[in-house]
DNA sequence: TGGGGTTAT
DNA sequence: ATAACCC
């Protein structure tokens, strides 16, 4: 990377990117107000401060496995390594390597068309998801330890903000060693760097950070990903996917508009979602620019005014959104799809498996569920498949067997769930079920509260005078009197 | 479309 | 309890 000349940064700048280095208040934007230069090195760059506490500009990386579930296929299996491989889930082929890719099989294909395509398609049925969470969680994890501040993103993406990484690195960074920085991996747009650009350094920092996690998931995990460096989620997550398979890519703030026009339509920005793009659609909005440069009164009418200006600001490639810690679930879910189920007594059966396996997770897990949810899905012919559900607290006596393998939790969880199931469908009349789920949900840690102590009298399960009709949650539960 | 997850209303 | 979003 050859430094520019002096004169940094040119003035011909996109209006947003020029506004988010204004908001972050980096000392430095103009060149005058820089220090004097010293011989052998750049020290003035230690000089460019981001105030403490403003909104500064932050280094995020988004990282993204590939084929998450076929690589932990391949790892279980290594014969399975150089055939070309598909999951399956049901009759369709929820994703697959890269030689599978090559022969044409895509994600989400029906196992048929799949089959046609790519006779020598090797299948692995991928509905037990035991194994995918628990290699998803190591990779959550070995990222914590780079930064505890990691943001899950289903099961194969995690976002980590490196920002005060960056920031430790940089001060320790002698200036000689300043003057050799490199970018790892590729820059997005091939942009030139220029190392008296403060963004510019932290950016390449990350990148390398960004590497050495990428290497950190191969050699304890053997799994490969892609990694994207920039200065939000949005951002992150749109410039890791540019090179990919096992590649990173960094962007710099001049090239955030290029990125966000590469997309061919508003519904590639993530957060905009199938809903809204028909909505946006409606309003004769298809593209990036269209929704730029939108009234954003119509469309906080339209949308509402969360919706609108959270969208909005997508469109020029703003996301002020912090990466939250991820921390432990909030829920843990077991679901099934079935062709049909029309009686009780196979609704039964189907709720005591997936409640068997939840009851092993929750046991693992530690914490203890206070609300079980049951959600069903009903057959409609070609209407949008919505889903119905209802709660209810766990009972008191119910919870405290819950760790113990000793008492038969199984017997009244089953009774509670087909309470829940009857309050939902009417087992007098016919009904046509396709899904059945058991969500565990409201996790609590482990009652260490005494009586006597502030905490016993805080914890709603244990003090149960308070409990009843005083407080008022945002979600009734459907409580057992009801039935 | 599967088998999960999250947050907002 | 549902609806939107994410993978």
């Amino acid at each position: 990377v050859e430094p520019e000349p002096e004169g940094g940064r040119d003035e011909e700048e996109d209006a947003a990117p020029a506004m988010e280095r204004a908001e972050a208040g980096v000392a430095g934007g103009s060149p005058g107000a820089r220090g004097p230069e010293e011989p052998g090195g750049l020290p003035w760059i230690h000089d460019q401060v981001v105030p403490a506490g403003s909104s500064s500009s932050r280094v995020i990386v988004h990282v993204d496995l590939d084929c998450f579930y076929a690589q932990v296929e391949m790892i279980s299996n290594p014969e399975l390594k150089d055939k070309p491989l598909g999951v399956q889930q049901k009759y369709l082929v929820v994703t697959c390597n890269y030689e599978a890719r090559k022969l044409g099989v895509k994600k989400l294909m029906n196992v048929r068309d799949a089959k046609e395509k790519c006779p020598q398609l090797v299948l692995v049925n991928g509905e037990d998801l035991t194994r995918y969470r628990e290699m998803s969680y190591k990779v959550t994890e070995l990222l914590e330890e780079f930064s505890p501040v990691v943001e899950r993103l289903g099961f194969d993406e995690n976002f980590v903000d490196l920002t005060e990484l960056v920031g430790k690195r940089l001060q320790q960074l002698q200036s000689d060693e300043l003057a050799a920085l490199t970018v790892s991996g590729h820059v997005y747009n091939n942009q030139a760097v220029n190392l008296r650009d403060l963004l510019h350094v932290r950016l390449l920092v990350g990148s390398q950070i960004a590497a050495e996690m990428r290497e950190a998931m191969y050699v304890q995990l053997g799994l490969t990903g892609c990694a994207g460096v920039a200065s939000n989620k949005l951002l992150a997550k749109l410039v890791s996917g540019v090179f990919k398979p096992n590649q990173q890519t960094v962007l710099l703030p001049e090239s955030s508009q290029d990125l966000i026009h590469s997309l061919n339509h508003i519904k590639e920005i993530p957060g905009i979602g199938y809903k809204t793009a028909k909505r946006l659609e409606a309003l004769g909005i298809s593209n990036v620019r269209d929704l730029q440069a939108f009234s954003s009164k119509i469309l906080e009418k339209e949308l509402g005014i969360s919706v609108a200006q959270r969208i909005q600001k997508l469109s020029f490639g703003e996301d002020h959104s912090p990466v939250t810690p991820s921390g432990p679930p909030q829920s843990f879910s077991e679901e099934d799809s079935l062709k049909k189920c029309s009686s009780e007594i196979e609704a039964k059966n189907k709720i005591e498996e997936l409640l068997a396996s939840l009851l092993n997770r929750v046991c693992q897990d530690g914490r203890k569920p206070h609300t079980v949810r049951l959600i069903i899905r009903r057959y409609s012919s070609e209407k949008h498949c919505s889903r119905e559900s209802r709660q209810c607290p766990i009972p008191p006596h119910v919870i405290q067997k819950l760790g113990t393998g000793n008492y038969d939790v199984m017997t009244p969880m089953v009774d509670i769930l087909m309470k829940l199931f009857r309050n939902m469908v009417n087992v007098k009349m016919p009904f046509h079920l396709t899904l059945l789920s058991v969500c565990f949900c409201n996790l609590k840690a482990l009652n260490t509260a005494k009586k006597g102590t502030i905490d016993y009298y805080l914890t709603p399960s244990l003090s149960t005078t308070s409990c009843s009709g005083k407080r008022s949650f945002k979600t009734k539960d459907t409580h057992m009197e009801d039935f």
